[in-house]
Order: C-alpha cells, then sequence, then structure tokens
DNA sequence: AGTCGTAGTGACAGTCACTGACACTATCAG
DNA sequence: CTGATAGTGTCAGTGACTGTCACTACGACT
C-alpha cells in the first residue's frame, strides 16, 4: 500500500468544517478547502464526489454496526425490535461523534442544499437496514415499514437528545417506541 | 396582469419530460429543455429554481389539499388518523396524476439528483403535515411521530398500487395503516 | 386612443462545481 | 534496487446557475 491519502481526506474534513463554519456554505468554493487542506481542487474531488459529501464522511461505519447489530438478533425478534435494536446499537457511535455531530449540524441547517444531503443520507441508511431485514427473510415490505417507523422513532429520540444533553440515548429511543405504540 | 408565463411553463415542464425519457436526465442540457420550448435558457432558470425542480411542479396543489383535510377534520379525530385523513383526501390528486406520475418515476429511478430531490419534496411534505397538526394544538414531538408513519404508511400503500394498477388506492392506506399496527 | 405600470423575456458576461486525460511521485513488496 | 500501485498536480473543458440591463407584451385607467 503506498501513499495513504488518509490525512490529506482528514484534513479536507476539517477545513470544509471550518470554512463553511466561519463564512457559510454558499460562500465557500472548493477551491478554498482544498487550498486550505493544502491540496489542489482536483484532489479534494477524489476524495469526495461534490461539495457537500465532505460534511458526511464516516457515514459507512454507522451502516455496519447497524447491519451488524440486525444480522446478529436472535431468530425471534420481531421486525421492529430488529431495527431499534440496531439503532440502539449505534449509540456508542453517537454519543463518540457527538462535538462534531453538533457542529455539523448547525452549518446544515443553515443550507438547503445540505439538508436535502441529510434527508438523503438516512434515507439510504434506512435501505440498507431494509436489505438487512430483507437478509433474515422478512419480506420487502414489511422490512420497509418497519425500518421507517424505526426511522421516526429514532428522529424523535434525537431531537430529544439534544436538547437535554444528559439523558440517556437508548433509553429516549425506547421512549419514542412507546409514544409511537401510543398514537397507533 | 400582463403576459401570464404559464404557458411557457408548461412548454418547459413538457420538454424537460419528454428529453429526460429520451436521452437521460444527465445528458440534457437546461438549454435544449428551453430550445425545445422556445425560450432561453434564462427564462427556464425563472420558472425553475433548478435543473430537477422542473420535475416536481404541482406539488403545491396537493399540499394544500392535504392541510385542508387536517383542518376540516373532526375535534376530535387522533393525530395518526388526521394524516391518513389527509393522505386519503389527497387519492383523487394521485388517480388524475397518474399517467404522468409513471413517466415522471421512471425518470427519478435513472437518476440519483432526482432522487434525491424526491426524497426531500416528499420530507418537504411532511414538514407541512406537521405544521397543519400543530395548528390543531398537537405538540411538535407527537406530530412529527405522527406525520412520520403516515408518511411510511403511504409510501406503503403507494406501492402496492404501483403493482396492482386495479386496487383502490384508499383501501390500501388502511390496508397499510393495520399492517403498521401488527408490526408495533 | 394614449399612457403607464407590471410581469415576462432576451442578451450577455461571469462564477463555480465538477470531469477527463496525462504526467509525475511517494510508498511498499520483492 | 526495481517495479507496481495509489495518490497527487496540472490543464483544459463543460454545464449549471446568477446578476444586470434593456426591451416588450398586456391590462388598467384616464
Amino acid at each position: 500500500m503506498p501513499r495513504s491519502g488518509a490525512q490529506a481526506r482528514a484534513r479536507l474534513r476539517e477545513a470544509a468544517l471550518d470554512l463553511y463554519a466561519e463564512r457559510g456554505y454558499e460562500a465557500t468554493t472548493t477551491a478554498e478547502i482544498a487550498a486550505r487542506a493544502g491540496v489542489t481542487e482536483r484532489t479534494y474531488f477524489r476524495h469526495f464526489a461534490d461539495k457537500r459529501e465532505v460534511l458526511f464522511d464516516g457515514e459507512a461505519e454507522l451502516r455496519e454496526v447497524m447491519i451488524a447489530a440486525i444480522a446478529s438478533a436472535q431468530e425471534t425478534t420481531s421486525p421492529l425490535s430488529l431495527v431499534l435494536r440496531a439503532y440502539t446499537a449505534a449509540v456508542p457511535l453517537f454519543v463518540a461523534g457527538r462535538p462534531t455531530a453538533e457542529r455539523r449540524a448547525q452549518i446544515i441547517v443553515t443550507s438547503p442544499a445540505l439538508q436535502e444531503r441529510a434527508h438523503t443520507k438516512s434515507a439510504s441508511l434506512t435501505e440498507a437496514l431494509i436489505g438487512a431485514l430483507e437478509q433474515r427473510g422478512i419480506p420487502e415490505p414489511t422490512a420497509r415499514l418497519a425500518a421507517r417507523a424505526g426511522a421516526a422513532i429514532f428522529e424523535r429520540a434525537s431531537r430529544a437528545w439534544s436538547g437535554t444533553p444528559a439523558q440517556d440515548l437508548a433509553a429516549l429511543i425506547a421512549q419514542a417506541a412507546d409514544e409511537l405504540r401510543s398514537l397507533i
């Protein structure tokens, strides 16, 4: 394995986060990000598909953890429980990534383009969960319904978590699930 | 009121639909769309915010119908029922717009950029429903949970509907709601 | 009939995200 | 030490999108 490129990628991430926060997403050019990271614009686009993607790196790890949680669950677990188990398994990742996630969130709310990408990311995560459920023999429509219900539950928990940092996210997930049950 | 512009807008919609279908979304330029519609590229961008938006025109009507359905419901209706009532009220619109919707859907699946926009559109519709629920005094977190559950239900119904055109969409919505209940 | 305000349009120049192609270089395996 | 490979720089190009200014169609109003 030659020159790793991982450092450049990390510098690009930080540079983008800084610049987007300082002068705003739209007022920042990809050339400026590259310059601050000490590379050329062309190199930026070798690491990230577009100007937004740099804010959504590290999503792969999250997806893998969640898929693994579904794959390794007991035989008899219900579809929705599988999805909630996946989100709960990811709680440590959310806790660890929290400081960065907050900075990111503050940037994302300022730009419709970034919110759009955020939606896409969570939709693609949902698709991955659906795939994992199907691997366990759950029919596609059922899997989709369960995954989307789980996503709604997690969003509710996650929003509550942003409000009160002290709470335990896993407990909030369970609580949101109860809320949904009472709604239906 | 001077020159309406509605005709140009309609021609742009059709031109885009044709070209995207013929040669693909990415292989089509906005200049080509404008040319086929008999206007300049600049005029295209006066009618539509970007290259994708032309495929998502007429969303406003849908939103209004659904919001009205929520606003005009009985006092005692539960949050989820309100949301389902909104989707059900929109069924005639979906039936009427079906032929175009199918062409559009075929185009959208060919391009990640268009799928991204489609996600954004349904997310913004969900936000509008949340707002309508809040108007009725339902607290935001509850409204959000109900709106997202309703969206999941409708997606499930809508997918079933694409498969078997004969079925009644309203019935499929009720059926999908039962499915979700049994999942929880 | 003439005038006047308004919404829509064309023309033009410019910025910037993103891509393809080619040459060069740092690193590691043997 | 050599060769294979992943990463990078350079350069030229396309196309989405924007600001600005002048012009025109149309309806309102006298």
